[in-house]
DNA sequence: GCCGTATATGCCGACCATCGGTATATTCAT
DNA sequence: ATGAATATACCGATGGTCGGCATATACGGC
């Protein structure tokens, strides 16, 4: 799983989120470093959805906008919790290695 | 940065290693779940001493056979750091929001 | 009244890291 | 003698991401 894939559906697993919304969270969790091009986010929730990580929460319309809203699905739940686990460990890894070397870590900054 | 990418250069923190010796650590390391190919093995060794995060450290012949050693730069070094600190990062906003919904969260496999 | 920005979804072509296969060559086990 | 392991390297295909564009409404500043 690719990064951008990973910060969609961390920003969905904290609340059911349109598009936009999703673009907005994801540079608010990573400090602005990562804002989502429109092209890579829809053709991501599409690609979750048909693989079945996601799917339609409910869809409203404000100030005649569309609003589609997302959800993570169990599987897509799991497939977060198992990335996440893989994520930990390979930073602890890479870590402890790391401080072999002399290099310490202090406060981390996404 | 790519996942394989990554694990190429936490290879290379433990200590200097030639190609074949960095698939095998990367194996061990995930537990098997990655065994890079020859092709993404080489071609990321190739871009990455480009881009200076890598350098050769020395060649020896074993058996007939070539073996060159890599090793990181400081730049690589400083590469990797930052990186795991990323990952640790959004490994920990994940774990809070799914942890929230009710995910608890064990040993972490690679 | 007009322009730029923000909100909101979506399509499309290009890029490039990775994948999977192949080539080459030697050593070791069966 | 056949296959697996060791070891490096090239090549075409795949596919997620990037960057740009289109469409449409609302809001703030001038």
């Amino acid at each position: 799983m690719r990064e951008p894939t990973f910060l969609v559906l961390t920003a969905l697993a904290g609340e059911p989120r349109h598009g936009y919304a999703v673009i907005e969270d994801v540079a608010a969790m990573t400090g602005g470093r990562v804002r989502l091009r429109a092209g890579t986010l829809y053709a991501a929730l599409d690609r979750l959805r048909s693989d079945g990580l996601i799917e339609v929460d409910r869809e409203e319309i404000v100030q005649s906008r569309l609003r589609r809203y997302y959800k993570l699905t169990a599987s897509g739940e799991r497939s977060l919790a198992a990335e996440t686990a893989r994520l930990r460990t390979q930073a602890a890894i890479a870590e402890e290695r790391l401080r072999l070397r002399g290099i310490t870590f202090g406060g981390a900054t996404a």
